[in-house]
DNA sequence: CAATAGAGCGCT
DNA sequence: AAAGCGCTCTATTG
C-alpha cells in the first residue's frame, strides 16, 4: 500500500504516462470480459509493475500427470509443474481506487493497442479514462504502414530489445510471478520510450492531422470495444439446427454422386475426384484453372500434382452441369456458413464462444490496414454474409435489442465519387453534379448512348464491371472474364473509356508521377493527410512496379474513402454525447463505407439525424467536389438494410 | 503438440 | 497488369 501510494505520487508530478495490463480468464482477449491481473505504469524516470491476480509465486515444488484425450481418442498423460502459491497481492479494488485520479486526469495516456487496455481497466475504475491519448501502435503504423506494428518487433528493430522469446503475454498465468514482473514492466517501458520518439516524427513528417483523427476516432473505437454489438444467439441456434441437417444431406449428395467417400473439405482429394479420368473413379472434367502455387509450377514447367488444380468455386461453375461439382458447390456454401459464423460464434465443449448476454465484442482496428481502413477481428464483422438468401440469414442474428433499433447508414459509390473528385472536370464529375449514377454514366460514356436507351444489362457490364476494374486498375482480360464478352470487346470498350474519360488517365499518371518524385521513399496522400509508402514504384522488375502503380493510385482513393469513414464516426460519436444521448445511442460496426448504430426507439429519429449530419453535414461536403450521398435506413436486423 | 503455409471464401 | 481485409480447414514442418 506504501510503494503504491508512492507510486500515485511520484506519477502524479507529470503529465504522461505509459500503461500496459496482463489479462487472464477464459475471454483474456475481450477487454470488456477480460479480467486484469497485472497493470503495469511507466513515465519519466520510472516504470513499475503491480500485480493483483497472479495464481502462482516463484518456485516449482513439484510435478503432476494430467490425463489428456487426443484427437484419436487416446489417453495420454502430460506432466504440469505445481507452483508455490502467489503471495498476497494487492485487491484490484483498492489499486484502481488509488490509480483512478491519475485515470480520470488530463494526463496523456499512452499505450500499445490502447483500446484494448484503455476498456480493461474501465471496467474497475468504473469510467472510460478520457482524451488525451497516445496509441504507440497506431502511431508506428502511421510513420510506417508496411512494417511489422506489433509492441515486440518494434522494440526489438528500434532497442535492439528482444525481450519476450517465450510469448509470456500468451498466457501470464503459466510463467513465474517474477518473470512476468519483468515482462510486464517492459510492456509499459516500450509504449513510453516510442511515445517520446513518435511525438516529434509525427510532425517532422507532416502527419499531424492524421494522427489527430487516428486519436479522435480512438474514442470511438473504445466505446465500441465495451459496448459490443447486438446479436441473437437464439436465431443462431436455429440456423445451427437447419445448417448442420442441411450439411449432413448436402455432404450424402457429394457421396452419392461421386460414387466414393471423401472429405469434401480437401482441395487435393476433391481435384483427384474431380480431374481423374473415369476409369480411375474420377469425374475426367477438364482442367479449367490452377491454384496460385500450381500456376507458378506450370510457368515453371515443372511437374503438377492433384494438389495443383483449383477446385474453387469459379473452377467448380466451370463445370455445373457435373452432378460432382455442383454437388461440392451446394456443400460448401453450407460448410462455410455453418463453420465460420455460427459455430464459432455459439461455441461448443472446448470453447465457450462469442456471445455474452446478446452481445458480440469484436476488435475493430484503426491501424489494421495500410490503406487506412479499419479491419475487424476475433471475429471480424467485416465480412458478415448477405449475398445468398442463406447467407442473409446469417446476417439477421445482429439484431437490436427489445426497444431498440439499428441504423445503417452507408456512403453510395463512395470510391467513384472519390475518383471523381481527384480526376476533376470530366464526364464523370458531371454526371454526379447532374445526379446521373455513375455506372449510367459510364456506360452511355462507352456505348455513346443516352440513359433512357441504355439497358439494364448494358449498365451492368459497360457501367458497374467497367468502373469497378478502373478503380483497381485491371485490364481487358479481366473485364472480358467478369462481364463474360470476347477478349476484343473488353479492349474495345476500354479503348473507348479511355477516350471518354481522359481525365480519370491524367489522374493516375499525375498521382505516380508525384509518388516517383518523393524522397527517400515515394508515397502517396489522403485527404487527411495520411500517406501510403510504396517503395516498389522504383522497383525494376515491371510486374511489382505496375503492381505498385496500380496500388498507389487505388490508396488514395481507398484511403481517403477510410478517412471519411473515420471523420464520420467521430461527428456521430460526439454528436450523440453532445445531445446527452450517448447511452440510448452508440456506434456497434463500421464495414468500410458503412456505419451501423444501435438507438433506444426513443431517440431513434434524433439519432439518425445525428448520423445523417455526421456522414453528409455541410463541413463533410465541403471536402469534396463532388456531392456526397449516403442512404440511411432503421431497421430491427441488419439483413433488412438493402442498400 | 504447436506453428505455419496454402487454398479457399466471406465482405467492401 | 484487380485494391483492401480475417477465418477455417487441411497438410506439412518444427
Amino acid at each position: 500500500m506504501d510503494q503504491l501510494q508512492a507510486v500515485v505520487e511520484y506519477f502524479s508530478q507529470f503529465d504522461a504516462f505509459a500503461f500496459d495490463v496482463e489479462s487472464i480468464g477464459p475471454h483474456r482477449g475481450i477487454p470488456a470480459q477480460n479480467e486484469v491481473a497485472w497493470l503495469s505504469l511507466a513515465t519519466h524516470g520510472a516504470a513499475v509493475v503491480i500485480p493483483m491476480a497472479h495464481p502462482i509465486g516463484n518456485r516449482i515444488i513439484g510435478e503432476e500427470k494430467i490425463p489428456k484425450t487426443g484427437k484419436d481418442g487416446k489417453v495420454r498423460n502430460y506432466k504440469s509443474p505445481i507452483w508455490e502459491p502467489p503471495p498476497t497481492q494487492l485487491r484490484r479494488s483498492t489499486v484502481f481506487g488509488m490509480l483512478a485520479p491519475l485515470f480520470k486526469s488530463d494526463r496523456v495516456k499512452i499505450a500499445h493497442n490502447e483500446p484494448f487496455d484503455l476498456v480493461s481497466v474501465a471496467k474497475y475504475l468504473g469510467f472510460m479514462p478520457p482524451p488525451p491519448y497516445h496509441d504507440t501502435i497506431v502511431s508506428s503504423w502511421l510513420l510506417d504502414e508496411n512494417r511489422l506494428n506489433g509492441l515486440k518487433p518494434r522494440m526489438k528493430e528500434d532497442y535492439g530489445l528482444d525481450y519476450d522469446k517465450e510469448n509470456v503475454g500468451k498466457q501470464v498465468e503459466k510463467f513465474a510471478l517474477s518473470t512476468v514482473a519483468t515482462y510486464g514492466r517492459l510492456d509499459a517501458i516500450g509504449p513510453w520510450l516510442m511515445y517520446k520518439r513518435h511525438r516529434q516524427l509525427l510532425a517532422e513528417e507532416g502527419l499531424t492531422d492524421a494522427w489527430q483523427l487516428e486519436m479522435d476516432v480512438m474514442a470511438v473505437v473504445a466505446d465500441m470495444a465495451s459496448v459490443g454489438a447486438p446479436i441473437s444467439a437464439a436465431w443462431l441456434q436455429h440456423l445451427r439446427d437447419d445448417l448442420s441437417a442441411e450439411l449432413e444431406d448436402r455432404e450424402a449428395d457429394v457421396y452419392k454422386a461421386a460414387g466414393r467417400i471423401l472429405n469434401i473439405s480437401s482441395p487435393v482429394q476433391k481435384s483427384e475426384v474431380l480431374y481423374a479420368p473415369k476409369q480411375a473413379g474420377g469425374q475426367g472434367l477438364k482442367i479449367t484453372a490452377y491454384t496460385p502455387g500450381g500456376e507458378k509450377k506450370r510457368r515453371a514447367k515443372a511437374e503438377l500434382t492433384w494438389a495443383d488444380y483449383s477446385t474453387d468455386a469459379a473452377a467448380l461453375k466451370a463445370h455445373a452441369k457435373n452432378p460432382v461439382a455442383a454437388a461440392i458447390l451446394a456443400y460448401q456454401e453450407t460448410a462455410k456458413l455453418l463453420s465460420t459464423y455460427v459455430n464459432a460464434y455459439l461455441g461448443d465443449d472446448e470453447n465457450p464462444g462469442l456471445i455474452f448476454d446478446g452481445r458480440i465484442y469484436a476488435s475493430f482496428l484503426q491501424y489494421g490496414t495500410v490503406t487506412g481502413r479499419f479491419s475487424s477481428r476475433n471475429p471480424n464483422l467485416q465480412n458478415i454474409p448477405i449475398r445468398t438468401k442463406a447467407g442473409a440469414k446469417i446476417r439477421r442474428s445482429f439484431e437490436a435489442a427489445e426497444g431498440w433499433s439499428l441504423i445503417v447508414a452507408d456512403y453510395s459509390a463512395i470510391e467513384l465519387v472519390l475518383l471523381a473528385h481527384f480526376a476533376g472536370d470530366g464526364l464523370l464529375k458531371q454526371g454526379f453534379l447532374n445526379g446521373i449514377d455513375p455506372h449510367t454514366v459510364t456506360a452511355t460514356g462507352i456505348l455513346g448512348k443516352s440513359p433512357q436507351e441504355l439497358t439494364g444489362a448494358e449498365r451492368t457490364i459497360y457501367g458497374k464491371t467497367v468502373n469497378f476494374l478502373i478503380g483497381y486498375g485491371g485490364g481487358a482480360k479481366l473485364l472480358a472474364e467478369k462481364a463474360e464478352i470476347k477478349l476484343r470487346e473488353a479492349e474495345e470498350i476500354i479503348k473507348q473509356h479511355q477516350t471518354q474519360f481522359p481525365e480519370i488517365y491524367a489522374f493516375k499518371s499525375r498521382v505516380i508521377r508525384t509518388a516517383r518524385n518523393r524522397e527517400p521513399v515515394p508515397y502517396v496522400k489522403t485527404l487527411s493527410g495520411r500517406k501510403r509508402r510504396v517503395p516498389d514504384l522504383h522497383s525494376p522488375d515491371d510486374y511489382k512496379r505496375f503492381g505498385a502503380e496500380r496500388q498507389a493510385v487505388n490508396s488514395i482513393i481507398q484511403g481517403t474513402a477510410g478517412d471519411l469513414n473515420k471523420m464520420s464516426m467521430v461527428r456521430a460519436y460526439r454528436g450523440f454525447k453532445q445531445a446527452g444521448i450517448h447511452d440510448k445511442a452508440r456506434l456497434v460496426l463500421t464495414v468500410h463505407d458503412e456505419i451501423v448504430a444501435e438507438a433506444h426507439d426513443s431517440v431513434l429519429e434524433q439519432a439518425e439525424a445525428i448520423v445523417r449530419e455526421a456522414m453528409i453535414g455541410e463541413e463533410m461536403k465541403a471536402l469534396i467536389d463532388v456531392p456526397l450521398k449516403a442512404d440511411f435506413e432503421i431497421v430491427k436486423d441488419w439483413s433488412a438494410a438493402k442498400s
